[in-house]
DNA sequence: TATGGATTGGAATTATTATTTCATATTGCC
DNA sequence: GGCAATATGAAATAATAATTCCAATCCATA
């Protein structure tokens, strides 16, 4: 016997969805209806999933056979782990997490608290963001000759981060930091042909602000990562995203920034490499 | 009978947390563990949740009787609803948000995959933490006069995240950096009553490393937080974190990395300041 | 401490459900 | 078209699981 059962959902689905042409017309029939309603057969007696799939009880044992099961209860079990292992509603897990950060001592409830901050912020994030808004600052940064990345304080880590990934992506970029007290001077090097990634959340680090202002006046188009409309950092934006971060014990997530901050520079690396497959074409 | 059978899991969680106090122990018991392990419910048969339970099965019914239900099965249906039910939202979102970033074009696309991979981190994460050594970590972070923080490339981020929140917290730390290449003064300076907060994943960079051991040698502590057993950080370390963290478009998220620093963070300033609390009564 | 009622344990009973069996039908092949 | 191999249907059987019942125990109260 090479028969190897499978164990886990996915392999019998790969395994079913294999053999799927050579099996017999009920046995299929119990197949297709196994895809497409897990749950039923999670939760169903034999008879009960035979009758719904239009087919003998002993067809679907069969069916179990085939696959290397020893009956339909073995089949089953598969079927039941995989409902398990998909956990929680998120909104369930996520309120878990909160009840557990909240009422909960110790310090596993302050690791929840911040995994359920940082998972709210991605949902936030993932429902209000803008295509449009994205679509203009990935063109916007895709022609710059080099973006200068500015941020402080807790944005900071996100700046790193994007400074580190363009680099990989061989995209040309200035981090704006302080180490030397040279600020001033990095951003004065800034034309309209560059453009800035600026970082910015309340209570707004005024250096942010104040190098924002200045190289907005030099003309140097800004796309702003901020957190309301009246950030003054919208107001030198050429195209700003509003990025709502949960906070827990004083401390904001910053997942929802950080997977915006990925999506704009692997998006400027994309196009990049369109724009230079077109122009060799 | 104004005996209302709760029909759905919600209604059925408030009745037995309304109830409790009035149930004989064994029926108690069996509540507790019900809303414990309602999975274990879902699927399990009479006789194997009774004997998880410690109790006979013939209270598992008496439980479900008092509850109004005619019996343990229709009790069990509240339960395996639910999965049916939970089952869909979460799931089914983040696979949707994959499709998208797999099929998709656009650049929209790549901010869900992004997505995507920060929820699956996170999830992840959650699940697998041991809590026995987070505790550890806090304490031996909690005793440390100064606590250094090591990363390079792609967990510099999370590096420059932790110094922030550490110094907020007013935690004497040392970010070490390579600005004017002093790394390996500023290593020699650290003794056995300080700790190193060491962070490096896989292709680890050579110099974390080596600042890892040589500061190892020097009898201070390591807390890593790396990606598998088999990562050269975990060798030196007192204890360590296996993070898997979830990539996209070649780029990995760094948000269940991010969480579990941050709890790191926070839970040493919590346990500081119990202990000096408790100092002065 | 004695007494009644409530609660519990454990085995007996009943029910439900999976599996097997066998007769019948279908299919592929010579 | 006939034969063998395979597949299917339906009912009988075996296994498993839920429920019931009754004796033993616990607990509160007088």
């Amino acid at each position: 016997m090479d028969e190897q059962v499978p164990r886990d959902f996915e392999t019998l689905r790969a395994t079913i969805l294999d053999r799927r042409e050579s099996l017999p017309k009920r046995i299929a029939q119990i197949a297709a209806y196994a895809l497409d309603n897990p749950d039923d057969i999670a939760f169903g007696t034999a008879a009960s999933i035979a009758a719904s799939a239009g087919v003998q009880p002993s067809t679907l044992i069969r069916f179990a056979q085939q696959l290397g099961f020893d009956g339909f209860t073995s089949l089953q079990q598969v079927f039941r782990e995989r409902l398990r292992e998909r956990n929680s509603s998120y909104d369930e897990r996520l309120q878990a997490l909160r009840a557990k950060a909240e009422g909960g001592a110790g310090h596993r409830a302050i690791f929840d608290g911040f995994v359920a901050a940082a998972s709210t912020s991605l949902n936030d994030i993932s429902r209000t963001l803008d295509d449009a808004h994205l679509e203009e600052a990935i063109s916007l940064l895709a022609k710059a000759q080099t973006i200068y990345v500015l941020a402080k304080r807790r944005s900071y880590p996100v700046a790193t981060y994007i400074a580190y990934a363009l680099g990989k992506l061989k995209i040309r970029n200035q981090l704006i930091e302080s180490a030397a007290g040279l600020n001033a001077e990095m951003v004065s090097f800034a034309t309209p042909a560059d453009a800035v990634i600026a970082i910015s959340f309340s209570p707004y680090a005024p250096a942010t602000i104040e190098e924002a202002r200045t190289i907005s006046e030099q003309g140097v188009p800004i796309v702003a990562i901020t957190d309301s409309s009246f950030s003054p950092l919208a107001q030198f934006a050429r195209v700003w995203f509003e990025v709502a971060e949960a906070d827990f014990a004083g401390f904001r997530s910053l997942s929802a920034t950080m997977a915006l901050a990925m999506a704009l520079t692997v998006g400027v690396g994309e196009k990049r490499r369109d724009a230079g497959r077109k122009r060799k074409a």
